[in-house]
DNA sequence: TGCACTAAGTTGTCAGACAAAAATTAGTTT
DNA sequence: AAACTAATTTTTGTCTGACAACTTAGTGCA
């Protein structure tokens, strides 16, 4: 499954099923349209009713990262509807980060990264009630029990690479964009060796949500410095088993990053609003 | 600003400024296109365009919660396109929670709350394989954590929303149906009282992710019954400010949830995967 | 004044057409 | 035979026009 779009003309099995022929199927029948699933929501405008048809595949398996969507004719007829409809609810799913499109390609799905999909969440950054201190606070709690995670269930290997990541940002400290990228691999790492996808998903999206807040941040001297040396603590101590003390080094790692956030924030008032 | 639209179709001053007549005016101008703010962003389709252009209105206060917008005619000619991809830009708005429409009516803003525009963690917490074990890790993090901020910092009138929804508990023990809706109502009103909406959206995209599966527990014979229990034992221990008895029931109850919905997963291995 | 009805306005959906870019195919050359 | 190039087809992006369904405002009547 999944893999629907292969074959862009023959289609030699009549017999194999993908999510869009099976609704074709399902549209074939007369006197009544295609319904979409949902018990009695037929009042929403079908745009939404196709995009979350569509995010349900997606959330059900039936559509994976990577897979090309038929095109818009054929989803069409899969769906009953004609293309402006259909094309809303593509778009909306392409703004959400969801679908990729190209002129004269066809349209994929991501690879739903979390930084991907928080990309539209950064609304609500700038809609007024955006409270950093709260995100501080958030990020602090799944961050730091992602850190105790990662102490306990870190392979060999993860803990060299989380190691290694910390100790290469040395050579970075005169480099905020080069040191930015390290930073990136570097919480990754330590994300991912927590054994806990939804846990590191949830760290990456409040990573992400503070990026570009966080570049001025990285631009300030000794910001870079202190937080190479605040890795090499946490790392030492993962690689160690030792979780008091990782959890320790990543609280002050944290409070150092608030610190110096608040602080770029505060000195770079003019409000910059480029779209 | 941002309460144009006011005026259906009387404009009696000319020289009034909204966000969209500055467009029209900008419009007017022949032989090039109307520039959408963007530096060199032009390959982009103009429905993404269009909607991180109403997107940046709203971020910077041209467009606030509850306005209406003008009708998708003067919006075209605003931004100088025609209807289709405007109305793609409109829909994915729509769907992200920013805007809300109804056919006849017009466009508005929606309130922004954060609860509208989780969306996107939905999303990216539902794909790719589900570990039931992990989702219940990560919502024990999540989860007791707001447990203890809403001991220290829920006001008299939270705690006895709390208390009350707790209660009303004991009404539905024979209603599946009502109580699932109680639950929600209930474990809302628990998040929110933690004061952290990063925090508390992180948790109600856990929540929903499991809200499917979670139907099945809750027809189980005593498994509401415990629940309700429990969730008076949370409350009670709210109330009284007494944070470890807070969490200590929390836990309890999350670990009744997770073994509930472990042992339905178990006697339900027929995959019904309906939208 | 209050209410029902009418009319205008607005969004929702459909259809067809053309332009622009990419993907595919065919042809040629090395 | 393999690789590069050019022509063709496919597919998305955009426009125009039209009608249906629903909301809103206005009008007339009791």
């Amino acid at each position: 499954m999944g893999d629907m779009g292969k074959e862009p003309t023959t289609v030699k099995d009549p017999s194999f099923s993908d999510p869009f022929s099976d609704l074709i199927e399902a549209e074939r029948r007369p006197g009544q349209a295609a319904d979409f699933g949902g018990p009695v929501v037929a009042k929403r405008p079908i745009s939404e009713q196709v995009a979350n048809r569509i995010l349900a595949m997606i959330k059900s398996g039936n559509l994976r990262s990577g897979d090309r969507l038929p095109t818009e004719q054929k989803m069409g007829v899969a769906f009953g509807i004609s293309r402006p409809p259909l094309r809303e609810a593509l778009k909306a799913l392409t703004l959400m980060g969801v679908l990729e499109s190209r002129q004269g390609g066809r349209y994929t799905v991501t690879d739903l990264s979390p930084s991907r999909l928080v990309a539209p969440f950064n609304v609500m950054l700038s809609v007024g009630d955006y409270d950093l201190h709260e995100h501080f606070e958030a990020r602090t709690i799944v961050d730091l029990e992602l850190i105790r995670f990662a102490t306990k269930r870190a392979s060999a290997g993860e803990r060299d690479r989380i190691m290694q990541l910390a100790i290469d940002g040395r050579a970075f400290i005169h480099d905020p964009v080069a040191f930015r990228l390290l930073d990136i691999e570097f919480h990754q790492a330590l994300n991912n060796a927590g054994g806990n996808k939804f846990l590191s998903a949830l760290a990456e999206g409040l990573y992400d949500i503070a990026l570009d807040v966080r570049r001025l941040a990285s631009t300030f001297p000794g910001v870079i410095e202190t937080s190479v040396s605040q890795h090499i603590d946490v790392a030492t101590a993962v690689l160690a088993g030792d979780t008091d003390a990782a959890v320790a080094a990543g609280r002050r790692h944290l409070e150092h990053v608030h610190n110096t956030t608040v602080a770029a924030m505060n000195n770079a008032l003019p409000h910059l609003d480029e779209a």
